[in-house]
DNA sequence: GCTAATCATTAGCCATGACTGATGCAGCAC
DNA sequence: GTGCTGCATCAGTCATGGCTAATGATTAGC
């Protein structure tokens, strides 16, 4: 599996959405989390080993607390992905428009969605 | 659910992610999904239901034949839930180097990973 | 040393969903 | 009409994964 298909099936679930959603702003405790987040501590550690290994978060030791955030390198993956779709289907509609209409509208706005 | 949250949730999972990889080039029918996809025709029609519920994909008939293909509107909302992570975790870091570092480097490139 | 707090990991339960096979339905050819 | 093709949907099975409870490891404070 690559790591665009790891980080997509790791933001594929509501509650690991939840958790990157808290850790986007500012780095947070898995104490915090759970606090926040109607689930066991057990659960939240579970799905922080899921975007840990989907290269999504990022730990850091303070004490006895770990503190979690978000990394931007995978986030960019899963971009890259969204983009890839964006680009094919914006090419193929690019093609049918040359196609149907030949030799007008050589100005389609390939970036009108973005 | 929002919108996103639909996309993200049928986008989180490998066959769906093969299905939509597959149409985005150009429209494709139920059968021949099901040629590339070992997979039985199905599975492929369920896969389809999700991703149409998620707006997704959307479909036109010829003949007997479905032609799916990726509706852009659905794929902007992903981009712009990831795009949300993107400002929050830039802006956070943002604010890091200007608490640690008063007074330096102003001219912090929030679009470096762009 | 002991105790408390924070977190990871394990075991086990249960619900969800991914899949197959069967059936039903619509459109086309004859 | 009959038959065939392409597709959706239903019913049922099985595996996956999300959850809780319990336990273990680590660190801090006493």
């Amino acid at each position: 599996m690559t790591d665009a298909a790891r980080a997509l099936d790791a933001i594929g679930t509501p509650a690991r959405r939840r958790i990157l959603e808290l850790v986007a702003p500012h780095e947070r405790s898995v104490r915090e989390l759970t606090d926040e987040l109607d689930m066991t501590q057990s659960a939240v550690s579970q799905h922080l080993k899921v975007l840990r290994d989907a290269g999504l978060v990022a730990v850091r030791a303070e004490g006895t607390r770990r503190l979690y955030r978000v990394d931007l390198d995978q986030l960019a993956q899963v971009r890259a992905w969204v983009d890839g779709f964006w680009d094919d289907v914006l090419a193929a509609f690019a093609q049918h428009v040359t196609d149907t209409s030949p030799g007008a509208d050589t100005g389609t706005n390939t970036e009108e969605h973005r």
